[in-house]
RNA sequence: AGCCUGGUGGUGUAAUGGUAGCACAGGAGUUUUUGGUACUCUUAGUUGGGGUUCGAGUCCCUGCCGGGCUGCCA
């Protein structure tokens, strides 16, 4: 892209407000970013989107971004988690450099900082219990009640905070509060917590803390901390944006500016940790990398490239209003990216014999095929031919309907690459079912033209019965049946409109050798069906297992409803 | 109910007082050795009501609707 092309395009109303800030000379112009995950669960969609925003305004203003790990509550995060967001990240397309933190790398400046507010006397000790504190907060419409240990002195706060840390105190008993204003109609500037006491091994720090800082304490900080310029996070988090300004003020450190998005919604799927753990638990689908999940892990092991995913997180577009973005575009793009990069192979998903009875027996020949018609570049490789072949079911009718391109009884198509057969016989078997068609063929037509000029309207695929490989196809479909599962009109639960076709297991498809002999993730296109990779189980089963990322667009599949 | 926040075609997103545009989806067609791709054309929109203004999607008032908030989660 040009400079004067960057300039055309209009920003986004974050990347609007960096640019000023840039221009301004705020910062110094510097620009800092950070992506901030907590590890206790898997990356998805949602989080691209975030991903490549963070990393994405870095880059195009000359900034940097920090991979920082949220993990201020030991009882939900686990190294596994950490491991495998470290991972995506990289495989999305993106570089943290030597700047990957924790929180918890500040768990002592933190603790330094609430040492100050309770000198500065903005900070006590306060023995309520859960349901007390909840008791005197207040709600909605009610201003809250201030704590009887609200003014505490300096020096048994001071006391009481260090037999905290020193872990004298049970789970719960204690927790440590900012002093701010019980009768705020923001009820996060009640007073909030800023410190509880976790007896619990956590999986950085060990078991040095019994006391952990809650989020709001721990996130404006860190950030702080790394010099972060924009801090960027969900619409959720707009209320607590006075107590992240609260604190910056309050401790007299460098103050970046949160800003908030929203996130990202798509049909047909769920996108909350919650849910998806739900999914994982109860077996409705296979794990995390279930080829179904909008997790990047699963999307990964479906045949998403990351370039197809960073597209679809710049065309869904930024703003502050809900959102629910059709699953249409994320298949448009993934189409896209793959049209132009994946090999064609040849395959059937639904054999059919077809015996071409005036080709000679025992007869074998190689036929050039294209590779990939978006690319000479990619040349040309043989398939070989013979008698025997097999089409897809799908690609003959006894009976067709008008308009019909493909094989029929008396029927002439064309087999890529290879050449014009017109059907001569179907025979069947006891049950009335299609099993062969007997063809002949046009040995002028060798390589799909004939030299005397004759049209033929349908193309088929097919593969050679002497060299084909079986293969396991996993064709998948969306996970849910209902566009919005989790808004259920009827009071339903979302497990509730799961779809269950959602996985097709094709046990004995047909493909040819090329296409058998790519390693898992390896996009490739079975022509005039989809996109495929082979799955991560092709290596440990030892057989060929097939992905289908995404089908090919099938305007014929419309017309013919 | 109070506070915060947001409302532009079916979906998403532009237009920062001056021709409502782009993409996906939908429809029609051209090309085609993938009923793919590419290309062309096309359907469809400013939440209602008032006001300011020569002129309002944009500013003001008011109604309506959506989302968020009463964890020692993030």
């Amino acid at each position: 892209m040009t400079e004067e092309d960057q300039n055309e395009k209009p920003l986004d109303f974050i990347r609007t407000k960096v640019k000023e800030d840039q221009e301004s000379g705020k910062n110094e112009s510097r620009v800092h970013t950070r992506f901030p995950p907590e590890p206790n669960g898997y990356l998805h969609l949602g989080h691209a989107k975030s991903i490549c925003l963070n990393f994405g305004i870095a880059k195009e203003f000359g900034g940097l971004c920090n991979l920082r790990l949220d993990d201020t509550n030991p009882v939900a995060e686990k190294t596994e988690y950490a491991e495998a967001i470290k991972e995506d990240v990289k495989w999305l397309g993106f570089d943290w450099e030597d700047r990957f933190f924790h929180a918890s790398d500040y768990f002592g400046q933190l603790f330094d900082w609430a040492i100050k507010l309770i000198r500065d006397g903005k900070a006590f000790v306060c023995d309520l219990s859960f349901e007390e504190m909840r008791e005197l907060r207040g709600n909605l419409t009610e201003p809250g009640k201030e704590s009887p240990f609200r003014e505490r002195s300096v020096e048994e706060n001071l006391e009481l905070f260090e037999k905290m840390k020193a872990g004298e105190f049970p789970e719960g008993s204690k927790t440590l509060r900012a002093k701010i204003d019980m009768s705020s109609p923001n009820i996060n500037l009640r007073d909030p917590v800023i410190y509880r006491i976790l007896h619990q091994e956590h999986p950085k720090t060990g078991d040095e803390w019994k006391i952990y800082p809650s989020y709001d304490f721990a996130h404006g900080q860190s950030d702080s901390i790394e010099g972060i310029t924009h801090s960027l996070c969900t619409l959720e988090f707009e209320h607590h944006r006075p107590l992240y300004d609260w604190f910056c003020e309050n401790l007299g450190i460098h103050h970046p500016q949160q800003i908030e998005f929203a996130r990202l919604n798509m049909t047909y799927v769920v996108m909350s940790k919650r849910k998806m753990l739900r999914l994982v638990e109860k077996g409705y689908v296979d794990g995390w990398d279930d080829p179904r999940m909008a997790t990047l892990q699963g999307m990964r092991r479906r045949g998403f490239t990351p370039e197809s995913i960073r597209e679809f997180a710049e065309r869904v577009g930024l703003a502050k209003r809900e959102n629910m973005i059709e699953v249409e575009l994320l298949e448009h793009c993934l189409r896209t990216d793959l049209n132009k990069r994946a090999p064609r192979r040849l395959g059937v998903l639904r054999p059919l014999k077809v015996v071409i009875e005036n080709y000679p027996e025992g007869k074998s020949e190689g036929l050039e095929a294209v590779n990939n018609p978006e690319n000479p570049d990619e040349g040309t490789r043989q398939v070989s031919f013979s008698r025997e072949i097999f089409i897809d079911r799908n690609d003959f009718m006894e009976d067709p309907p008008k308009k019909y391109f493909r094989l029929a009884p008396g029927s002439e198509v064309r087999l890529k690459y290879a050449y014009y057969v017109t059907c001569r016989e179907v025979i069947k078997d006891e049950d009335g079912e299609v099993c062969e068609l007997v063809c002949s063929y046009d040995p002028e037509s060798r390589g799909g033209d004939s030299p005397d000029g004759r049209k033929v309207r349908g193309t088929i695929q097919w593969v050679d019965a002497a060299t084909a490989v079986q293969a396991e196809v996993r064709l998948y479909d969306r996970l849910f049946s209902n566009p919005t599962p989790e808004q259920a009109e009827d009071g339903s639960d979302f497990t509730d409109h799961l779809n269950p076709d959602s996985l097709i297991k094709i046990k004995d498809a047909l493909v040819e050798q090329a296409a058998s002999l790519l390693s898992p993730g390896e996009p490739f296109q079975l022509e005039r069906i989809g996109y495929f990779c082979a799955d991560p189980d092709s290596t440990t089963e030892k057989r060929v297992i097939l992905n289908r990322s995404v089908a090919l667009r099938d305007s014929w599949a419309k017309t013919s409803k």
